[in-house]
RNA sequence: GUGGGCGUAGCCUAGCGGUUAAGGCACCUGGUUGUGGCCCAGGAGAUCGAGGGUUCGAAUCCCUCCGUCCACCCCA
């Protein structure tokens, strides 16, 4: 409930894990954004956005039905005509169904696209994870070959470089295709189904739901099994290891080191060959601050030709809480700088058409509160962290001018009012 | 969904069964006539997360709920 209870009025409150981003952090989201948006840009892609909301089925289906994500974390409801939609749980379908829909088989393939856009997941808020975040994406759709996979992983390293971030490691699998997977999943399945009772409960009911996910378990009695499991990057079909081996000379060639994590999974049920996951310095419970992979059957899951495809997701609050364990300083705001006080009615509304004239001049101003005393104003300005005071009263009225106060040193000086802008700019 | 810690003004904290809940920061005003930052004085701001119970009496004890943090699950 975000309405407390009470007996008069109630407060509002955001509702659980959701956030508001309040002016104090709007340095990092624009230093994320705009960051994101350069990059992304100097690789080629164009920015989408799409509906926060969608057909719940394009979300059942793609990310899969039998998925944590699907089974118990999507926001899904009933509009007022009857149709069921949901709440996007992560970016990549919505972005297929836009792919679809637009015809951009016909674009120059493949199609390179970004977004910065808030994902919804109903689960259990802790730090570093909310209900509503938001992920920095990028999709690359129409082409299979490793080189794009190797782009969008270069993309998301080059976008943590120019953050400031240091100590990210990228961990890297390849979870094979539909050709190599049911293979690899049946012997999982017969390996683990005569050691069933020397597993961990969770285990359990991944060997019925997502046999894979058993390799991921950091139970302690279950790392023994672990390690005696058959491993999928010696079962790939040729082409996929083929793939696998093609993406990692070309990081090689990119001097972009990675660890391979044959056990990493993903949460997905559209992924296929490569799989990928980057994760912070600091270890925290909340280990990944951007991942994604290759979906090659995902566009004809929805109801398209067979295509290719390959991204990422990246959450900026993540980001963002990186940035401030490690202390990345930030592009601070330009504060305002011109604070108009005022000492009569009539200088009062002289002030407001003065303030006008600064904005027009694209300078920052702001007008001095009413009532207040000259005293209280400049206290006031103070605070703002304003560069300068305009100080208008019946004085300056009289004789056309203002008082000018640089609030760093003190110094003023009467000038005429049409010089003031030219006063306060740069200098 | 599971387990645990915490919830006193915008923020941080004191009070831990007994008169009108205390302090710091921030905010507002004033320290005479038109001037900030330091200092001084004053002011406003809290139904002590919400609801219920125990008690002559509860911010203080008990229960429920909500929120938050941490861990698990999962994930960005």
């Amino acid at each position: 409930m975000a309405e407390q209870e009470g007996k008069g009025a109630s407060r509002f409150q955001t509702p659980r894990g959701t956030a508001d981003v309040l002016p104090e952090d709007e340095p990092y989201w624009r230093f994320v954004r705009e960051t994101g948006e350069r990059i992304c840009h100097r690789f080629g892609y164009r920015r989408i956005e799409t509906p926060m909301f969608e057909a719940a089925g394009l979300f059942l289906r793609g990310v899969g039905a039998g998925t944590d994500i699907v089974e118990k974390e999507v926001y899904i409801f009933e509009d007022r005509g009857g149709d069921k939609l949901a709440l996007r749980p992560e970016g990549t379908a919505n972005v297929c169904r836009a792919y679809l829909e637009h015809g951009m088989q016909s674009l120059p393939q493949p199609v390179r696209l970004f977004y910065i856009s808030p994902v919804f997941r109903y689960d259990r808020p802790q730090a570093g994870r909310y209900r509503q975040h938001t992920q920095l994406g990028v999709e690359a759709i129409g082409d299979g070959e490793a080189l794009v996979d190797a782009e969008v992983i270069d993309l998301l390293a080059s976008f943590y470089d120019a953050l400031g971030l240091a100590g990210i490691t990228l961990q890297l699998n390849s979870i094979g295709d539909s050709a190599c997977r049911p293979a690899y999943v049946e012997s999982l399945r017969s390996y683990y189904s005569e050691r069933l009772d020397q597993v961990c409960a969770d285990c359990r009911a991944r060997f019925e739901k997502n046999p894979l996910r058993m390799l991921d378990c950091k139970e302690e009695r279950c790392q023994p099994l672990i390690a005696e499991a058959p491993v999928l990057s010696d079962r790939l079909c040729d082409p996929c290891a083929e793939h696998f081996a093609a993406l990692r000379s070309q990081l090689d060639e990119l001097e972009i080191s990675y660890i391979v994590a044959p056990r990493l999974v993903r949460g997905f049920d559209y992924y296929t060959r490569t799989v990928f996951e980057f994760q912070p310095a600091e270890e925290g419970s909340q280990s990944s601050i951007g991942a994604g992979g290759r979906y090659d059957g995902l566009i004809e899951l929805l109801g398209g030709r067979p295509t290719p495809g390959t991204g990422f997701g990246s959450g900026v609050e993540r980001i963002i809480l990186n940035l401030k364990r490690q202390n990345v300083p930030m592009p601070a705001l330009p504060a305002v700088r011109v604070y108009v006080a005022h000492l009569s009615e009539a200088a009062q509304r002289a002030s407001l058409r003065l303030a006008r004239r600064l904005r027009e001049g694209d300078v920052a101003a702001v007008v001095g509160g009413g009532g207040r005393s000259l005293k209280a104003q400049l206290r006031h300005a103070d605070a703002l962290g304003v560069r300068y005071a305009a100080i208008l009263g019946d004085q300056e009225l009289a004789k056309g001018e203002v008082t000018l106060r640089d609030m760093l040193n003190g110094e003023q000086r009467s000038l005429p009012e049409s010089d003031l802008l030219a006063g306060v700019r740069d200098g």
